[in-house]
DNA sequence: ATATCTTATGTTATATCGTAACAGTCAAGA
DNA sequence: TCTTGACTGTTACGATATAACATAAGATAT
């Protein structure tokens, strides 16, 4: 675990990729094994690509990959696998982009909030502990139990906003 | 017009809704006065519309109501006056359920948070600016430059957390 | 006032995303 | 071994969204 693994991932800055991978595909492997589910071939692979991408990728991108690889090539393929993925954590669907991408860090519990450069496409993902907070005091004075959150900022990224001046 | 509120509501607490609807439509017309940009019949009907149903509404939803009354009856119409309307901050777009709904404090700016119940579907828009502001710190690590923002909490509203004991 | 430019509306056609429903398969426990 | 439940695969379809172009309506300049 080189660089900006740990930070922001699927991040904006160069950074030592087999090692991430590498990691959380482990990772995952042990919180299946500890919660009793399966991580099956298709669903491993499912989020090989996503790693492998390091961005974040369309449903009917992600089946096309899998359907060269000789799953199945219907669009429940690769939804059913990335709908788990996205309910043990694995995975995020990020909804701006009706996109997915690999969490990069699992197991920890977080409000995963998404950075996406409207220029170059690029989407990392940060850990956003006082985002959720944040939630958490509005859904307080609303009465509301929040179960799930996520949230999304478009904008710039450093690169691109770079290029632009 | 005080109780059309009680179904899916935009807040779950009930409240004067005559009184809401128009309050934001007047403040759209003199927004789009002030910006110059035009509040057109259908693009002013379309956020009447949403502010009637004070519910999230999908574009094909909006769009048979304004085929009903005269206007075109193809998914471009409703698309462009609801884009028009969340450019201009007028509405905001719920992508988690795929829908729009009407600001409800227009002008102010904000970063929307919305609670949305996963049983009864109603969706309560707060203010979050608490939320913004994380995210901006998240943001200024990435040297990541914010233009636009979303929250989205699933969960469950007071009445239906009441029922589900 | 009228020609011109710009913005908005409407339509056709199609792309993209997502899911319901059912059939076959496979692994694990009774 | 047989049943059971979870997983994979397929058909078929529904829902969401946009590109591209034609027409109409406002705004602007002379």
């Amino acid at each position: 675990m080189t660089q900006g693994c740990d930070n922001a991932v699927l991040a904006f800055a160069k950074h030592d990729h087999g090692h991430c991978t590498d990691d959380v595909l482990a990772r995952a492997d042990a919180l299946s094994e500890e919660r009793g589910v399966r991580l099956t071939p298709v669903r491993r692979r499912a989020l090989e690509i996503l790693l492998e991408a390091h961005r974040a990728m369309g449903a009917y991108e992600v089946l096309e990959r899998l359907a060269a690889e000789g799953y199945g090539n219907k669009p429940p393929v690769a939804y059913r696998a990335l709908e788990f993925l996205v309910e043990q954590g694995l995975a995020h669907r990020i909804r701006r982009l009706n996109a997915f991408a690999a969490c990069m860090h699992p197991g920890e519990t977080h409000a995963p909030a998404f950075f996406i450069c409207r220029t170059c496409g690029a989407v990392a993902e940060a850990p956003a502990e006082a985002v959720r907070a944040a939630m958490e005091v509005a859904a307080r004075a609303l009465g509301f139990a929040i179960e799930r959150m996520n949230a999304e900022a478009l904008g710039l990224c450093p690169g691109c906003a770079e290029a632009a001046r």
